[in-house]
DNA sequence: TCTGGGGTCCTAGGACCC
DNA sequence: TCTGGGGTCCTAGGACCC
């Protein structure tokens, strides 16, 4: 899991394996018709990650929730061809130590039910608490130099002590083990608090035009994710580094903090920035793997606060990026981009094994011959 | 040669106020 | 010689999640 290609390559040619690159847009739409078919089960329902969903059963009780969980396995798996395991119990923390099992146990078959506390108690018994949702490694060691081992054991632990050792992160799980909800379900996500986009260069880059124009289409990329979020942002992060897999070259991780005096979600202004601060940060000895832009202190963008003489700028400015936004989300190519992105992008990874977008494209289409 | 990307929450400590 | 008590806001860093 998470290996590098190059580390395995060796096998992967003696065996004829097969190898994918990750296909974003395939997996934004599978996912969403496997949360659309969930929904049918129950009136209220987290959309917790891409892969994971949480749903409310409380108004289930009466039923036989086991085969209702493996109902809801075997619709998903017919309507869309996607395995999924479902964990069901009374608190989000137990219910995925149930998920857990249930992918695993043979017996349970992909559907576990854990309320009965004869079964739970076991359950907690074989599940080691590195494995619990909100142990993390640092956690998992601390508890482990105690000898807490197993969920069990974290789930009999003293209240006082917990809080002082782990906080109140830390008690909120041990409750959650016992029974007691501390996390609700959050059936509608609150706005954003931050937007990110950073990546990988394909090779390293040494010069400053390189580094600038892949730099400038992150933030314009931000710009997009901004806006789409109806957002704009106070402050922006661009920051560079160099590999840090590597020790053996120059190291170096530098970033500037720019502060919009109104905030703003026009990537004219943010591309500017952004080049500001890259030639702020650039260093002519070191050879550069990965940068990124991170903007925060987002605003409703309806909301911003105007200084007394820009109104008319502004208006321009939305007008503009909404037009941008409406030509580059029609066209898939993306045509309309800033002269600073550059147009070779030879920073760019390769997705060499890369399948079709079988679902979102008509041009590319699963073909069935005959 | 070659190692992902995008988030949130909590806490401690500093700056500042009366 | 001897220098209080209580509070808020902000930020960076740590830990966690997928």
């Amino acid at each position: 899991m998470g290996v590098p290609f190059f580390k395995v390559k060796a096998i992967v040619d003696k065996y004829k394996v097969s190898v994918f690159s990750s296909n974003y847009t395939l997996y934004a739409d599978m996912s969403r018709r496997v949360m659309q078919t969930l929904s049918e089960f129950t009136p209220s329902m987290e959309v917790y990650s891409i892969d994971e969903a949480f749903l409310d059963l409380s108004g289930f009780v009466n039923q036989d929730l086991d085969r209702y969980g493996r109902q809801i396995r075997s619709t998903v798996l017919r309507w869309t061809g996607i395995p999924v395991s479902v964990g069901i119990a009374s608190t989000k923390t137990l219910a995925k130590i149930a998920n857990r099992i249930a992918k695993r146990s043979s017996k349970a078959q992909g559907a576990l039910l854990l309320t009965d506390p004869r079964y739970l108690d076991h359950a907690l018994k074989t599940t080691p608490v590195e494995k619990i949702w909100g142990v993390g490694s640092r956690t998992a060691r601390k508890l482990q130099n105690r000898q807490i081992n197993t969920a069990q054991q974290l789930r009999d632990a003293d209240d006082k002590w917990i809080l002082k050792k782990f906080g109140i992160v830390g008690l909120r799980t041990v409750h959650e083990l016992r029974g007691s909800p501390c996390y609700r379900l959050e059936e509608s996500p609150p706005p954003k608090k931050s937007v990110t986009v950073s990546r990988t260069f394909g090779h390293r880059i040494e010069s400053i035009q390189e580094l600038r124009e892949a730099t400038a289409s992150y933030s314009a990329r931000a710009g997009e994710k901004l806006r789409a979020e109806g957002r704009a942002a106070s402050v922006m992060t661009v920051y560079v580094m160099t590999n840090i897999f590597k020790d053996t070259e120059n190291r170096y991780f530098n970033s500037v903090n720019i502060r919009f005096s109104t905030p703003t979600n026009d990537s004219r202004e943010l591309v500017q920035a952004t080049i500001n601060a890259v030639d702020k940060l650039y260093r002519k000895d070191v050879r550069f793997k990965k940068s990124g832009v991170i903007l925060d202190g987002l605003v409703p963008a309806n909301q911003i606060q105007l200084s007394l003489f820009d109104k008319r700028e502004r208006k321009e400015s939305e007008r503009l990026m909404q037009t941008l936004d409406i030509i580059n989300t029609r066209h898939p190519l993306n045509p309309v981009m800033f002269g600073a992105e550059g147009l070779d992008k030879p920073w760019k990874v390769q997705f060499n094994y890369k399948t079709q977008r079988y679902t979102t494209r008509f041009d590319e289409l699963l073909v069935v011959k005959p």
